[in-house]
DNA sequence: CTTATTTGACCATG
DNA sequence: CATGGTCAAATAAG
């Protein structure tokens, strides 16, 4: 299909840029082609999301016959409304960020569709959409479950991106810019980043639900040494950059920190700095 | 009443 | 077949 070579081709040349990057780290180079990778990575992703949800949309065309709308199964539910070819995607790891998070309120307005005990995980799955998916056509989604290492934290995966108004009032109540020192001698990164306390309409029914389920066993050994992965991240790259000090900058609409939408997934991240 | 959540069925994927 | 993600009827909440 062409939409899948398009995608084909997206994905070598993010591939690409992420060995550039890699080869960046290497060899020192200037702050300037690591702020231009960021971006050309940032458009790649972009691009990436885009054709991907165009091919989604297609697919939902109403090809087939009609089918009966509910068999008669004695309990609920229809059979299949519109097939959907390859509709149903597992979550791609490279195109969602995942964060640990003590609440669960992010000050997006989620509605819950789903929850699901997932195997060998302690904790349920519970399954967010955005609530105007529908009135405004955001994709935006998330998976919430408990940290198992961390009761009482929670991960957090997001999947596409808020393209409905609260999106805009999310960035606009934020720094323009974020600035990040890194300093060579000390192992602390400071981060100038705002932390917003979004009042957020959401309702945290279950925020207590998923905790209550933690009570069964304590047979795993709590680790204290487990960090959020945006102090892991800080580490990595202090550990990468031994250049005296330098700070990047980066704007509100290629990288947020606090609130979710980084260019590129933090899984991305680890595996470019970890090897 | 409207709107959100719960929960098991349904379905894609490996 | 097992697993994880989504749908939608039933139900709860406002």
């Amino acid at each position: 299909m062409a939409e899948n070579s398009v995608i084909n081709m997206l994905q070598r040349g993010q591939e690409s840029t992420d060995k550039l990057k890699a080869l960046l780290v290497q060899h020192k180079l200037p702050t300037e082609v690591a702020v231009l990778l960021e971006k050309i990575s940032g458009v790649l992703t972009e691009a990436l999301a885009m054709s991907q949800n165009v091919v989604a949309s297609s697919e939902q065309l109403p090809t087939m016959g009609e089918k009966d709308m509910y068999t008669n199964s004695s309990k609920k539910r229809r059979t299949q409304v519109e097939p959907k070819f390859g509709g149903r995607k597992r979550a791609d790891p490279n195109f969602c960020n995942k964060v640990i998070r003590q609440s669960i309120d992010d000050g997006f307005t989620w509605r819950k569709y789903g929850q699901k005990g997932i195997f060998s995980a302690k904790y349920p799955r519970s399954y967010f959409r955005c609530t105007y998916k529908h009135e405004e056509n955001c994709q935006a989604t998330r998976q919430v479950q408990q940290s198992e290492q961390q009761p009482g934290n929670y991960e957090i995966t997001y999947f596409g991106e808020h393209t409905c108004k609260q999106a805009k009032k999310h960035c606009q109540e934020q720094e323009q810019s974020y600035i990040i020192n890194f300093k060579s001698n000390t192992n602390n990164a400071i981060q100038h980043f705002a932390s917003p306390p979004l009042s957020s309409s959401i309702k945290h029914e279950h925020e207590e639900e998923v905790m209550s389920n933690q009570t069964s066993s304590d047979s795993f050994t709590t680790s204290d040494h487990e960090q959020v992965p945006c102090s892991n991240f800080l580490g990595l790259e202090l550990e990468s950059i031994p250049s005296d000090s330098f700070s990047m900058e980066f704007d509100c609409a290629s990288l947020e920190f606090e609130n979710i939408e980084s260019v590129f997934s933090y899984d991305h991240f680890v595996s470019l700095f970890s090897e």
